[in-house]
DNA sequence: TAATAATTGTCAAACGATTGACAATTACAA
DNA sequence: TTGTAATTGTCAATCGTTTGACAATTATTA
């Protein structure tokens, strides 16, 4: 059994309230006390229950964590540089996996809430969540726009489309393509606007963009096939949705004797660590990753320790352009 | 304000007992009364405080889930694994990324049991932590001795090594190098078996092993350097501590002309999904990571539900060979 | 109709800590 | 020596839910 509050206040010769205040620095107490409790806390191993003081209305420091994926590499560094900072900070996180599935998505939201967490970030990309709008707890959306009272981060998804489709064309290309998921609709989600960004950039050049669609549920190996098929039309320059997608489309190129860049430009977007670790010659766009994630962060904590409400921005960090070998 | 069980009761217009029996199945209760409460719960947006219901001595269903990364694959795809399938239990995962700091991990230790989590899964590589010995509560660990009492479940990292050194003398290599962390006193890592038995084997054979040591310290930019000048002594066959240490050295034996797999063979270790999808020329020892992830879980819900005391064993699941492009 | 079972309620004590009110003791300065 | 401030204690209520004991009501069956 751990030893609680009281065995504590025996062990140290004081009352329960007296090491409650020392716990919580409160009133004023001789440092003799002080020390004689700590003794105590230490020889008995205690560590307060949480549950029980979050009950009475303090904060539980956890943070609710949403995203789609932890595999994939990208959430991956932006979920450890979250955990990182929010360390810092005394909060732990609390890991939710929302897997593209909004049944489940919703079962770990209302968890959250059960686990009455300090707060929420959230990463996903289902849309049909009505109960966000409800949840009156902080929260920020990472790239995502969730409900209209919650404030959003992302880079700047249209500059980064807009960036890809010039330097393309700065470096001659003119049948360009957009590889990845494609939108028709009007743009929802902020990485939409990077296609859309991309296509009327190219258009305001009097050229004409061209979109090649991989489904998200395509199979690595059905991806690979659809990029053969795409490097059997005439294209020069392609932009893909993201550094894995740029992988496929340059290994797809070297199998079939397509030289990089002279016969093709290729610019992927993400620019995580792990690739510009491990695919150097990979021309990309680079998210700010660390930076979003300290803005995630201060405005998450923002709102949960000042109650102020925080301007509703979407707020929106540049992208920077990694040249590499498949460029130039 | 979050309405509370005496609200619901109110709303269906019986006695908070009677909620709370619904909540937890208590008692004979008649259907009426079950919809009745259902339909209020759901019309205030009810859920039962976690806090509240464990702090009575409920479980809390959380999992307290250390490993030293998120943002390397393997870790990642591992975790995602263990969530996925924690969370068909019905058990939140509270992350705690180790960064092999033994500081951050005991702090994180205090936390979970401070939060009261119903048990750990601890993947972590620092061996310095006594607090692990007195933990009173269900753990299993991956790949890592941790304590006396406590089951490790890992991947049969000698059969490993053995593997990988039978299959480059297989393809006739015999200037052999273990590439990575070399270890030098007694393994105590799980993970230094496999280089043992590489080594073991390879001597074995009337051959003389050799070791190339990569520090995790060093930058991926100096790794790269280390291993160009691995490449310019006589070798032909490596066997890489991991997959992306393995992708160094396949970019670099090219950008030295050095033909694989004619002039060189070269085995990876881990075998994640990413490494097989994007990178599939690259033979490797394949990790059992979905099996490992089951049997950490089910070791540690048999643990925390039945109570009983596991056999204390070291369960040592297969690995397999994927031979491809940098083998043959 | 009586006896039994099922259903629901009331009440109160936990769970482990926090906190405010108030009292009592000690220490220190004037 | 007295007054003031600092220190510590006692006591009880509270956070939201669970649970056991017991009573009361209703339904079912013989």
């Amino acid at each position: 059994m751990r030893p609680k509050l009281a065995d504590v206040a025996r062990e140290a010769g004081v009352s329960p309230t007296t090491v409650s205040r020392v716990i919580n620095n409160k009133a004023h107490l001789s440092e003799k006390t002080k020390n004689n409790v700590y003794a105590a806390m230490r020889k008995l191993n205690y560590q307060p229950n949480s549950l029980a003081r979050s009950l009475h209305g303090k904060q539980t420091h956890l943070i609710g964590v949403i995203f789609p994926s932890v595999s994939n590499p990208f959430y991956a560094e932006l979920i450890e540089l979250i955990e990182k900072k929010l360390f810092k900070n005394n909060y732990k996180i609390i890991l939710c996996n929302s897997a593209n599935n909004s049944d489940k998505e919703r079962n770990y939201l209302r968890m959250l809430l059960a686990n009455q967490v300090d707060g929420i970030i959230v990463g996903t990309h289902n849309v049909d969540i009505k109960e966000y709008q409800q949840v009156e707890l902080p929260i920020v959306s990472f790239d995502r726009k969730l409900a209209d009272n919650i404030p959003i981060v992302s880079s700047d998804n249209a500059a980064g489309g807009k960036m890809a489709a010039e330097e393309l064309m700065n470096h001659n290309a003119h049948n360009l393509y957009f590889v990845g998921r494609v939108h028709h609709a009007s743009a929802v989600n902020p990485t939409d606007l990077r296609q859309q960004a991309f296509q009327d950039t190219i258009t305001a050049h009097g050229l004409t963009p061209h979109t090649w669609n991989l489904s998200t549920t395509d199979s690595v190996t059905i991806k690979r096939a659809k990029i053969a098929q795409l490097l059997h039309q005439p294209v020069d320059g392609i932009f893909a949705a993201d550094d894995f997608t740029a992988l496929l489309v340059m290994q797809t190129a070297k199998e079939l004797g397509i030289q990089l860049p002279e016969q093709l430009k290729l610019i992927g977007y993400d620019g995580t660590k792990l690739i510009q670790n491990y695919h150097p010659e990979l021309s990309t766009i680079v998210q700010p990753i660390e930076d979003m994630a300290d803005l995630l962060i201060s405005i998450l904590l923002e709102r949960i320790d000042s109650k102020s409400e925080v301007p509703l921005t979407n707020f929106k960090l540049p992208n920077t352009l990694l040249r590499s070998q498949t460029l130039e």
